[in-house]
DNA sequence: TTAGATTCTGGTAACGATTCCATCGGGGAA
DNA sequence: TTCCCCGATGGAATCGTTACCAGAATCTAA
């Protein structure tokens, strides 16, 4: 019937000032107990619930996060995305989830809009390092940030960092120990650190056998299915045929699975592959896929510790998490 | 160096009063041609940007919706989010995500959260619709609700409603048609309109063709993959054991399936399975299962549509989306 | 010329909370 | 008894906006 009950509403009922009543909900020592006793008494029969927005703009903190991601659908950010909201929630954070949808225009805005909506502290993958605008957006936050697999010279910013080199190597050096020399390996652009860092891997497992790399096998521009499709329809092609597919994420490995799939080739049979990251079901519905896995609850819940660690006043700082190579039926020598 | 910048910095720099700023950036029309220009230069010159927190706490609205579900890692859930977020994006409303974890207390403490946050409207996928708490705290919103697939008496919600029913049946049919009379069926409890749903077209089907329906081989109690493994494996031991199952949503397909792994049946030759709704990399790695589909990215843009139309004014509705029965082989008949 | 309407502008009161400051007692110490 | 200090309270300013109100300036019509 009545709107929302205010703290002066509280304060008329109890007979008291306003003030009196801050004092008593906020847990100020100098309060009798007779006006403690009026004033919650009050607040009770009332119901009143102090209102996050006003308080906000007084104390200048709105107990929010942003999460700009690239796209919530892709399962492993999903993943992501729950572990750390729950882990904010567990601190009194919420979190404001935007996606970027692949482009630095829409990141820009989103960047721009949780400014204004004031939030603590940022939690982002990039879609991008080196556009132009990514600095100057990010500096400008005036808020803590941390970044998700990202690595931006001069930003002051925390980091939960995947150390995909370590399981890229393991895999690639597998397959050419299982006799595959052309190893094709699609994912996304070189301008993010996820990919420079599995390159690396890739790279330094074919120094190390003494071979050269298959350089004409790299596809990197996109972590979407449709990129990883059309390249590796184009290096099926190629005689002779790579033997082996590194796929970069759950996109991409949907890409290169509907090309093998087009062209009727089995996995583990006529083709060998490796997939970087695990999907829901993968363990019931692909069960022989050799995986470079990494836990993304860990990113999730690293990456809300991270923030509130700037928050209560320390300084940023990098985490970083491993990757696994698990070695199965898919990636074994073929004919 | 300095701080955030101001309406009364931007005032000041142009030498007028703050409520003529105010005026020339809300676009009030009775403001002169120098006035406009003056405030224009001075809040582009200082790079103002109006704080959205004190625009809510003055005009009463945040631009902000709250989206609650069980788990945003189910990748369903996580097309309709993604969905859901773009359209709410478009018309400049902003989503703070909260999972309830299938906890009904962390549901009831998230929609206080919102409430105190003062979101302008809610899109919840609840727990349970039966809970004594509902009721009270959804009805305590003061904000616009969009339900997504609930049904509770009494709310004056707006919801999107699947018709899981029309799908299921034709299923059940389909595996009736193949001679499957022992078919299983796993789910989550009745306690929300999802399960009912799916059961109805499941009895209805059982009726038409004038069988009995195998009450044994209903196992109602939890979407999670653990309930459905438990269940599955409980079933798989019964004599007969039964020839087909139906699992509703992905995290009881990921039990199921488990179950029958660790049995060692094969799919669609030891065993029939339709699964309901698909999961990414379906296309690829499940390609011969049958499968009751609804477009997630349908559901969560209706959601959108409908919180807007009620914040616009209009009577909350409700909208239907449909499912699709598809026959694969992994529903044919089974020795 | 003057009344009345019309622009335009500045000042001020909200929105709902917190916090500083001043005031008023009462209790303890000298 | 006097002085001081501290606990307890109320009043007012503030966070950054918007919106109302009143007054000044300009304009139109009689």
């Amino acid at each position: 019937m009545e709107g929302p009950v205010t703290i002066r509403d509280v304060a008329a009922r109890a007979g008291v000032a306003l003030s009196s009543v801050s004092r008593v909900l906020s847990g100020h020592p100098d309060v009798s107990a007779s006006m403690r006793a009026k004033v919650e008494e009050a607040a009770q029969a009332l119901g009143y619930e102090p209102d996050l927005l006003a308080q906000s703009l007084r104390s200048g903190a709105t107990r929010t996060i942003g999460f700009i991601i690239r796209d919530i659908a892709n399962p492993l950010f999903a993943v992501v995305a729950r572990a750390c909201e729950q882990e904010l929630r567990r601190n009194g954070y919420s979190l404001i989830l935007m996606n970027s949808d692949g482009s630095v225009e829409t990141e820009s805005k989103n960047f721009a809009l949780l400014r204004r909506r004031r939030v603590d502290g940022v939690i982002a993958s990039l879609v991008a390092e080196d556009s132009p605008y990514v600095k100057k957006t990010i500096l400008s936050l005036r808020a803590p940030l941390v970044l998700l697999d990202r690595d931006v010279k001069g930003l002051n910013a925390s980091a939960v960092i995947t150390d995909h080199a370590i399981g890229v190597k393991s895999a690639t050096k597998h397959l050419i120990e299982a006799g595959h020399r052309d190893i094709a390996f699609i994912s996304g652009a070189a301008n993010v650190y996820t990919t420079r860092n599995r390159i690396k891997g890739f790279s330094e497992a074919f120094a190390e056998a003494g071979l050269a790399l298959p350089e004409k096998l790299i596809a990197l521009g996109g972590f979407d299915a449709e990129y990883a499709l059309i390249h590796a329809r184009h290096f099926l092609l190629k005689n002779p045929r790579p033997s082996a597919f590194i796929a970069g994420g759950i996109g991409s490995t949907a890409g290169v699975v509907r090309a093998f799939n087009e062209m009727n080739l089995k996995i583990g049979k006529d083709i060998a592959l490796v997939a970087l990251d695990e999907w829901p079901l993968f363990d019931v519905f692909a069960t022989d896929v050799s995986s470079v896995y990494r836990d993304p609850e860990a990113i999730g819940s690293e990456a809300a510790h991270l923030i509130l660690e700037v928050l209560n006043g320390n300084e940023p700082r990098e985490s970083v998490i491993d990757t696994k190579f698990t070695a199965r039926a898919s990636s074994q020598g073929v004919r």
